[in-house]
DNA sequence: TCGATTTGGTCAAAGAAAGTCAAAAAATAC
DNA sequence: GTATTTTTTGACTTTCTTTGACCAAATCGA
């Protein structure tokens, strides 16, 4: 075991003490492990990403942090599923028909996807340039949703 | 917690006591946390500015003071407060200052606020030319609350 | 009225975290 | 034994906080 996978382990296990919940110091975890704090930085992008189950809040300055919760997975395959299907880009119709489904299937709140389909309207992207509107598209789409694994 | 959180949340709690309007002397709230009294001018601006929901007033010279008022008006009128105020470019801290006072006051269903806010983000956005971005989240926050005045 | 005193305001520098990125090193795959 | 992927490191950047020197306004008293 290297020693992202040591700082992983050891975070895990404080996620289950702490029911889901933890706050680190990302200095301290680095002393404690004996690496440059960067290396923090990386096993959060590679083990405790949102696909992972995770969600990961910091704030810099003093007395900063770094949040790790924890999200429970159940009803979420539905959501995985779609997350996965969508690709680089996303075309309009596309997307409302994806969000209509998820909604009428009772996997996503209403409100929530109204507010998504709005945010990818032709009105709301009027200043991104056409061919670049598809991968916003696709992106929102994504974003949303993996949030709403964890919601 | 550092010195300006537990300064803010000092105000905040008072704050819930006297009923929204508070008066304070800057030099006592400074000699009671043991800091220099322009910490005070930053937890102000940081903390309690408009965008989070605050009116701050002041006085100079002999029994000077500084009085923090919490604003809370109806949804419609928040909301269209909210949208008016934004012009043709939002920041990221901005938006996501915004989107937090207009939940916390109710006046934003939480799930929608947060949505929103990841349409804005960067990663979301990072298709989207830098220079653009901020045009982008402007018209995303005006789409939604647009939206959420008749929903 | 006018100067002294009493407040609060501004701003920039120093300090304290965390973030980024790409090169070097190590591990794994073929 | 090479090629590729993953990990490790560290120099540089960004963000947020704390501090202090200097500024501006209001009040008070002679």
């Amino acid at each position: 075991m290297g020693i992202s996978d040591l700082i992983a382990s050891f975070l895990q296990e404080s996620l289950e003490e702490t029911d889901g919940v933890l706050e680190v110091q990302r200095s301290d975890l680095a002393q404690r492990f004996n690496c440059v704090p960067s290396q923090i930085n990386y096993v959060m992008s590679t083990r405790f990403s949102p696909e992972h189950g995770y969600i990961v809040e910091s704030r810099r300055g003093g007395n900063g942090y770094i949040r790790i919760t924890r999200v429970r997975a159940d009803r979420q395959t539905l959501l995985m599923h779609v997350i996965n299907s969508v690709g680089d880009r996303l075309d309009l119709p596309s997307a409302r028909a994806l969000l209509s489904n998820l909604v009428s299937s009772g996997a996503l709140d209403e409100r929530v996807g109204e507010t998504a389909l709005l945010c990818m309207g032709d009105r709301t992207l009027a200043a991104v340039p056409q061919d670049v509107r598809d991968l916003v598209r696709a992106e929102i789409m994504k974003q949303v949703l993996i949030h709403q694994i964890s919601a």
